[in-house]
RNA sequence: GGCUAGGUGGCAGAGUGGUCAUGCAGCGGACUGCAACUCCGUGUACGCCGGUUCGAUUCCGACCCUAGCCUCCA
């Protein structure tokens, strides 16, 4: 099966063929580092990481790159605020950030450029488009010049017109065109600069990313991600920047999340809506968010609740359940080709029928004699990996504490042992007295031929 | 105001011109000392109104509603 994405440039689902043979550049845009980040920041980083996964299965060269923001205004009003240096804030939030991605089991990028450390090529971008007039300066300021590129407002869809026509925000005199936008502005003494030709200053929001994808992965990119509120303005300025500068083409396959809603409204920080990847850690596995952020189509919006978490975790609760029961069965590595789990997958990242199709393997797995278990058990490992869950030991799973632990692992092995004596007098009365007991302190009893087994929920 | 996406059963969430999504929850059954796990079976659905069609949740049009973007934003 083609692999097939839906690519935001043209609206619809294409092949997806790179640039070179066997060769995948991708590229996603990374956090701004002034705080931590929310479940919504997530989302990108999840979905692009599934889309990682795949493509690295299919391609023998594959370049991931996703950048940190650790200059931009927010940043500096954030380390004023806390009267700390704005090396050292980013750096916590970007260490922090790194953590958080990591519960959710996100492989690292190949690359993780900062941008801070890379104004030179900034700037020489800069200059490369006043040489070639889609660029000027003013008062400090350098704009990019959007009347000069054509095609301006193809990715998001827009025309200069209708932007300008609900346009919301004053015009600053300097700009020759209200819809012009900032690569370069001016610092105050008291704010980081760097120096160019046009005086101390600092880059403008989206500049970077050009910068950086030129740098590491070249002019044109076959993937470019992030969430939908990107794509205007940031990619869209991105996009004229890039093909303005280079002279072609600049990315190959435009991709966008929709947003995590909380009660039906996006989440964001400026709502103070937002739920907070750390904090949702303190309750839930990594495994159960990451879990629950693919229940939804990466284009969908996702509506983000209590609810939906339980739901994912009795979902995975089932599938480490089947995992649990051939625990002895040794396997070999599975080849997913050719399943309904892949075909799902290559079709623009079809998560919701992959899982689907996970819960068929631990049906057939639960079902089947051994022969067939070794089977299952192998394709149900290769696709848990393949969206980046299922890879623990399934005891450590249903052992793993949930909310508040009231009761430890030798209690309760202690009271397992009594109950198995007492089943063996027939003395059921306290056999099922304990059970009780400890299913009041949240530990579920299961009976076996192997024995009793345990889990909390 | 301009532009863009959507509206599917109790909940989450795919998909399709005509028998099935799937999961959670519910109900019935098997298994069990009792349970749990597991397995089998099962109900409720496609915003509203027209049109095309032998047949529309699916295609077309109008309407209603929701969300998002319009230079902070994943």
């Amino acid at each position: 099966m083609p692999l097939q994405l839906y690519n935001t440039l043209s609206g619809k689902k294409e092949i997806f063929k790179p640039l070179l043979e066997d060769r995948v550049r991708m590229y996603v845009c990374g956090p701004t580092v002034y705080n931590r980040v929310h479940i919504g920041n997530a989302r990108p980083v999840v979905v692009f990481d599934t889309l990682y996964r795949l493509l690295k299965n299919r391609f023998s060269d594959v370049v991931y790159a996703r950048n940190i923001t650790d200059i931009d205004d927010k940043i500096m009003k954030a380390a004023r605020d806390n009267g700390e240096e704005i090396g050292v804030l980013s750096t916590r939030f970007a260490q922090a950030y790194f953590e958080d991605m990591a519960a959710l089991n996100n492989l690292e990028p190949d690359v993780t450029p900062y941008a801070t450390e890379h104004l030179p090529e900034m700037i020489a971008m800069i200059e490369r488009l006043v040489e070639k007039g889609h660029a000027y300066a003013a008062e400090g300021h350098v704009l990019f010049a959007v009347e000069s590129m054509d095609g301006y407002g193809k990715l998001s869809k827009r025309s200069l017109d209708d932007m300008l026509a609900g346009a919301r925000v004053e015009v600053a005199p300097y700009k020759k065109y209200a819809g012009d936008f900032v690569l370069w502005k001016p610092s105050k003494d008291d704010e980081p600069g760097w120096d160019s030709p046009w005086g101390r200053g600092r880059p403008g929001w989206h500049l970077e990313c050009s910068a950086m994808i030129k740098k590491h992965l070249g002019d044109t990119i076959d993937i470019h991600g992030g969430g939908r509120d990107l794509t205007f303005p940031h990619h869209e300025n991105e996009r004229a920047q890039s093909c303005c500068a280079n002279g072609v083409d600049f990315v190959r396959y435009w991709m966008h999340n929709g947003y995590v809603n909380i009660e039906g409204e996006k989440m964001s920080k400026s709502l103070g809506n937002f739920r907070m990847v750390n904090d949702l850690l303190q309750q839930y596995p990594g495994e159960v968010l990451r879990f629950a952020l693919l229940s939804a189509h990466y284009r969908s919006e996702l509506n983000f609740s209590a609810d939906l978490l339980e739901q994912a975790w009795r979902s995975l609760d089932s599938l480490y359940g089947a995992l649990r029961e051939a625990q002895s069965i040794k396997v070999d590595e599975s080849n997913l080709e050719g399943t309904a789990f892949m075909a799902a997958l290559e079709d623009d990242l079809n998560t919701p029928v992959a899982i689907g199709e996970l819960h068929q393997m631990a049906r057939e797995l639960n079902k089947s004699e051994t022969a067939g278990k070794a089977r299952w058990k192998a394709l149900l490992l290769a696709a848990g990996r393949q969206l980046g869950v299922l890879q623990q030991d399934p005891e450590a799973w249903f052992k793993q504490a949930r909310g508040a632990e009231t009761i430890s692992e030798q209690e309760i092995e202690q009271l397992i042992a009594e109950r198995q004596q007492s089943k063996l007098d027939k003395n059921y009365a306290r056999a099922d007295e304990i059970r009780e007991e400890l299913k009041a302190k949240g530990v579920v009893l299961e009976d076996s031929r192997e024995g009793t087994k345990w889990r909390r929920e």
